[in-house]
DNA sequence: TTGTATGCGTTATCAA
DNA sequence: TTGATAACGCATACAA
């Protein structure tokens, strides 16, 4: 009653092992039709199953690939896990995938589990733009960051446009007449998607409003409500009447920024404006319709792990190609929240 | 520059790979103090690390476990992949993670899969309350149905209780006033969570209001959008007077009567009434604040996984416990938009 | 067209 | 306290 294995079937067919790796790997060229027959006959009746612990050992091929993503409960990551194991399935290989809570040490730890595991190749949404790299270098596998970059030219990347996008947004507020311009983060700041929003922010706040961007620059804790809704009181104290226009740089901050603007009563967009990351279901129902950006987060998946499985096949051929990195366009989706009554 | 092994590092240390072997798996009793810092000084300055595919082959322990979830870009099910992470991570067992879209043939195919990676156990969220019973039967493994039960008394589960947590919405709903009530799900009505809230729905409407309880359950397409508009017309139509209160079944359905209510331009909960599964953080944001059914999901996820574990760690023993069911508490989030005016 | 023999990198049974 | 040796289930070079 124990599992049957290859030379279980090759018994009962009647010939060797090798004949039946054969069949198993389509080599069919080196078979006569009736062995390929009875083989498969016997396959089919039996449910023999190969075990692909011991294939892949042999061969040296898993057909799996490792999947560090920062924390897989949010709703964007989720998104982009499906994009990438959709992928995944096509190809028939299958995704290793941890949390790494943007932890370098669990990440450093995470890619050690992996390539333990013997996977082909690494898909990262890397902790940190700079101290992320050492983990992945050296290492004989393909690595592509998602969503976030790192500071190196030897690996490839699949992001969106953050730059571009968050330009476009506080063009927009400005276009609208909001002069009192506001941008929440959170800590670390140092993962690329979080940087260059601030920068793109902070570059236009300079050229636009004046120099003394600091001060319009919030890091925040999203779980500690009562901060938010004290820098949120400090800018409408200080406002002078000049409606204060709020930036946030993901979903957490959005939802803290929104729940802390509930809570202080105040209206939008009459009293506060508030747009950012990211697009969700929610945005259009919540009064007056929140403005945000939408990332192809699917996409940047889906691509990432076309990329990796493209260079995982080339690997035979020490595939020394360019790293490349690829940007995916975001959009901004304008709602009442951005609307100025002022 | 190829990658070091066992026997690379027994030559280094002028011991046997079995002793080398020994050490890896801490079997420090069979060996002097003096060998086993050899050999750790050595495995830590050359980095040796070994390779799992092959102790798994040998040993017959993958530390492997499957997880077969409908949709995992849904905000829902990524919580609760979260909380199998956790676990997995915390006895180092490391989660295979497949959607099936609820699809029966996906399904099995992924159990096949799932085996022939050699998992030692597999954490599903059934397609069908049913028909998925035939695809787990009869594997040499442990399964757990996750949040999903199924007609069969040979598996164990971890689910939410549906018909308490329904019941204490409709109740509400009652207690309140209204007495027009609606329920709205997505096909298919086959998998346990969904037919179970409708049954509770049906139970107490049938007790409370009438028999004709199929005119008050409206089984929708939640992408068209169209025909929720159309239901939710029809229900404003037919109401005389008497304002419709709404019961969805997921967070989906949820999304869906919300786009049409606001699309529709009624108010809420003057006009209408919204609550149901589940609860995500912009119900309290979206005017009057949506009252939601909030599951334990991230602990679905964590107890199932722990089960399916402690499972696995007894299967030498043949283990033949009797399949449990844990079933996790819900609670009822009452806000706004089911607080009767009329 | 098919089979023999060897090895992938471990673990485990002996015996020493 | 240690080591030879034989597996685990499959793939492949080489022989026939």
């Amino acid at each position: 009653m124990d599992r049957l294995v290859i030379n279980d079937i090759a018994q009962a067919a009647h010939v060797s092992k090798t004949t039946i790796s054969r069949y198993l790997n389509g080599k069919y060229e080196y078979m006569s039709q009736e062995t390929r027959d009875r083989i498969k006959q016997i396959i089919e009746s039996t449910h023999y199953r190969p075990n692909k612990l011991a294939s892949s050992l042999k061969s040296n091929r898993s057909r799996q690939i490792g999947l560090l993503i920062a924390d897989i409960s949010r709703p964007v990551s989720a998104i982009l896990v499906r994009g990438i194991s959709d992928i995944c399935s096509e190809s028939e290989f299958t995704p290793l995938i941890y949390s790494t809570d943007g932890d370098l040490e669990k990440e450093r730890n995470r890619v050690e589990n992996l390539l333990d595991q013997q996977v082909e190749g690494i898909l990262v949404n890397p902790a940190d733009y700079i101290k992320s790299i050492e983990a992945f270098e050296n290492r004989n596998i393909p690595f592509v960051m998602i969503d976030r970059k790192v500071n190196s030219d030897h690996f490839d990347s699949v992001v969106t446009d953050s730059k571009k996008a968050t330009l476009k947004a506080v063009q927009h507020l400005y276009g609208q007449g909001f002069r009192n311009l506001a941008l929440f983060s959170e800590n670390p700041v140092n993962v690329s998607t979080r940087f260059e929003r601030i920068e793109a922010f902070s570059d236009f706040y300079k050229a636009k409003i004046n120099n003394n961007v600091e001060k319009a620059i919030f890091i925040i804790d999203p779980k500690n409500q009562e901060q938010v809704e004290r820098y949120i009181t400090g800018l409408v104290a200080e406002s002078k009447g000049s409606i204060p226009a709020i930036f946030t740089v993901n979903e957490l901050c959005m939802l803290s920024v929104l729940a802390a603007v509930q809570k202080l009563g105040l209206q939008i967009p009459d009293d506060i404006s508030v747009c950012g990351y990211d697009e969700w279901p929610c945005a259009p129902l919540i009064t007056p319709g929140i403005t945000t950006i939408a990332q192809q987060s699917y996409e940047v998946g889906a691509q990432a792990a076309k990329l990796l499985i493209s260079k995982i096949d080339k690997m035979e051929g020490q595939d020394e190609s360019a790293p490349v990195c690829h940007v995916l366009k975001s959009s901004l989706i304008v709602r009442g929240s951005t609307i100025f009554n002022g």
